[in-house]
DNA sequence: GTAATTGGTTACCAATTGGTAATCGGGTTT
DNA sequence: AAACCCGATTACCAATTGGTAACCAATTAC
């Protein structure tokens, strides 16, 4: 029997995958999270303070990741004129709407973790 | 002035980082949402079905995360054996937590969208 | 008998990601 | 004056990720 495939056709399920396909390209790579989250709960963060909060991220990397986040309007970066010249990062009002995700990745992953010790007992 | 590191040193935070860790690991990659996504909608399917859902995805790339998500237990793989023998793909329990997350990021992708198109008008 | 479907695997290759180390200019501390 | 802190940037390199295409054995439809 021929299987005819079935394919993705409703709105709703179009606009999902793409929602995530979006959200994915956004949040990609191995410290956004990372800086996010740090800066969630420390709120206002200049670039040395982060290079030594996000543990083991190198400054080129942290430059680029926060100049990538900076482009779509999840931080901001602000130059203040102080004596010897400072930067401030923090959050935008859009990426204080990750916080929840980040917290239920949080949360997940510390499930997973206590599933697997159970396990093993 | 000489800077003092402040460090994370509390548990909450150590815990939070580790674990935040953990899932990014397991969910890295390109398709893996995608895959668990697909999978939460249809529930059961086969390599083929997912081949076809899962838009642009090759062959090779869908096996590999297909054995990582078994490994990590939050795919269950079942071979039927019917005439042509098929295989079976579906969520564990584990998987299914990751339920919440994933609607999550969609919904969150879906809010992103609408506020850049809201500035660009 | 030929072609297609199922569930993959393999070889090969290109692009992206990420790391190390050095450097830079301006300012401050010693 | 020497050395250090700030916020980066640059050159170079290694590893990982991901894509293309071909192939496999078994079975079935045409």
């Amino acid at each position: 029997m021929k299987k005819e495939a079935v394919y993705n056709t409703t709105d709703l399920c179009k606009t999902r995958i793409g929602a995530i396909k979006d959200a994915l390209e956004i949040l990609s790579g191995k410290w956004k999270f990372h800086i996010l989250g740090t800066l969630l709960f420390h709120k206002k963060m200049r670039f040395m303070d982060l290079l030594r909060e996000v543990d083991g991220i190198a400054p080129k990397m942290l430059s680029k990741e926060l100049q990538d986040m900076e482009m779509n309007q999840l931080i901001s970066r602000t130059v203040v004129q102080t004596k010897p010249i400072t930067v401030e990062y923090a959050l935008t009002d859009m990426g204080e709407t990750l916080g929840p995700l980040i917290k239920e990745l949080a949360e997940w992953g510390i499930a997973y973790r206590s599933t697997l010790y159970n396990k093993e007992k």
